[in-house]
DNA sequence: ATTTTTCGTGAACGGTGTTCACCTTCGCAA
DNA sequence: TTGCGAAGGTGAACACCGTTCACGAAAAAT
């Protein structure tokens, strides 16, 4: 182990990154995603843009990295936020997950937006992305993992052969395993969409023109979707 | 009537408008809502950049009236591909207009983005956006009229009493007004979420880590959604 | 003590939205 | 027909932006 050493220079090089990246999320906040600007966050930590590029790559590379720590800050407070009922069922503790998700997204629209919004350009999310993002849904995993050790799963989400579910949910698999039998996946995905819909279209206002507070219909369909992982 | 004479000065002035909002997307198109530049625009269409404000008050507005007009657009395929489908059920109808959304919005990923995706700033949507915004969803509540003329609706949605339910969706009521009754409205909300949800999560990309195709799970949901309509 | 790597800077390039003064051209009325 | 006012278009300018580059200073390694 090299490590036990962060050699000084290391040690100021990783407060600055830091530093950069408070920066930008300060400016995120401020002023949302399109806030954010090189040459601000380089007035912000006392530098000149340039500077910035011994650090980060590019822009793009610099909001990648707050974006993955964006992910791991939301798996933090819903983590946290679920802990606190940690003597309740598996099940309804992943109702608090998802409870602590829509609040931590309303309370954090730029921060979502830049996470779960339109992407900007061609967009392959990268390698570090892709990971934060997984340890945030291996959050949920986990916890419904306890459920189904508990209560094994019987029922039938739908009726594709297995064939299919298997090539279908390839890239899952690929990634996480073998945890969950196929139907078990499927009604995951199916959750976590509907569940996103909700929740984006409340945090970007495209329910406005509807209703006055989305949180009834949040609370059913999450009581329904939750029902539905049960059976 | 003073419209009878466009009075060939507007009538190239309404060319021009057009023109320069078929320039603006095209470079949506090519590069994504960041590559709409006034400049950009203003080349393509042969001139400067300071003249387009002649036409529109600020790159915003011009983008605004674009997104109308991609309302328009999108709702023109919806009706044209339930068209083909007359002879069917209403219910059935609405599950090919909610078909072609989907297909609409995974061949126009950009306008997609620009219309259901992240808004950038504080975002007050204004009057004209939410006119466009209302026509489009006209369709569908047009359409589900049908189907609820001939099969009244005799269940109920959730147990709020109906004076919270009348508060809950007073935007709705205040700009569609009374036609269909309170768990109806609720049910066509909860809908447009769901598949709102799948659809936005496969246009952004957002499924590539579980699923290499959606469309089982859009069709499903899709059937389901139905389902519960029709009950 | 000297070399090498790291860090930071100022200048520059090409891009952006927006404003302004100025000029031409068009439409209309005297 | 002449004049005049409004509309449409332009170039210059301002303040931003991301990015690159040559250069100097400081720190680390030799």
């Amino acid at each position: 182990m090299t490590t036990t050493t962060p050699s000084r220079r290391e040690r100021l090089r990783a407060e600055t990154v830091v530093e950069v990246k408070e920066a930008a999320r300060r400016l995120l906040v401020a002023g949302g995603p399109t806030a954010i600007s090189l040459r601000a966050i380089a007035r912000d930590v006392g530098l000149t843009a340039p500077a910035l590029y011994r650090y980060f790559d590019s822009l793009d590379a610099l909001v990648l990295a707050v974006v993955a720590d964006l992910f791991e800050d939301l798996r933090g407070a819903v983590v946290a936020a679920a802990g606190e009922h940690a003597a309740e069922e598996p099940l309804a503790r992943v109702g608090h997950l998802v409870r602590e998700f829509r609040r931590w997204s309303l309370a954090h629209p730029a921060e979502f937006a830049l996470m779960f919004g339109s992407p900007v350009p061609g967009v392959t999310r990268c390698d570090p992305l892709n990971e934060a993002g997984a340890r945030f849904a291996e959050t949920f995993f986990t916890t419904l993992g306890e459920h189904f050790q508990r209560h094994p799963f019987g029922g039938a989400a739908h009726d594709l052969p297995e064939a299919a579910q298997r090539d279908l949910f390839r890239p899952y698999l690929e990634t996480f395993g073998e945890r969950f039998p196929l139907p078990v996946i499927y009604l995951f995905v199916a959750a976590w969409t509907r569940l996103y819909g909700i929740v984006a279209m409340e945090v970007f206002g495209h329910l406005r023109w509807a209703m006055t507070d989305v949180e009834p219909l949040f609370e059913l369909e999450l009581s329904r979707t939750l029902g539905h992982l049960a059976r």
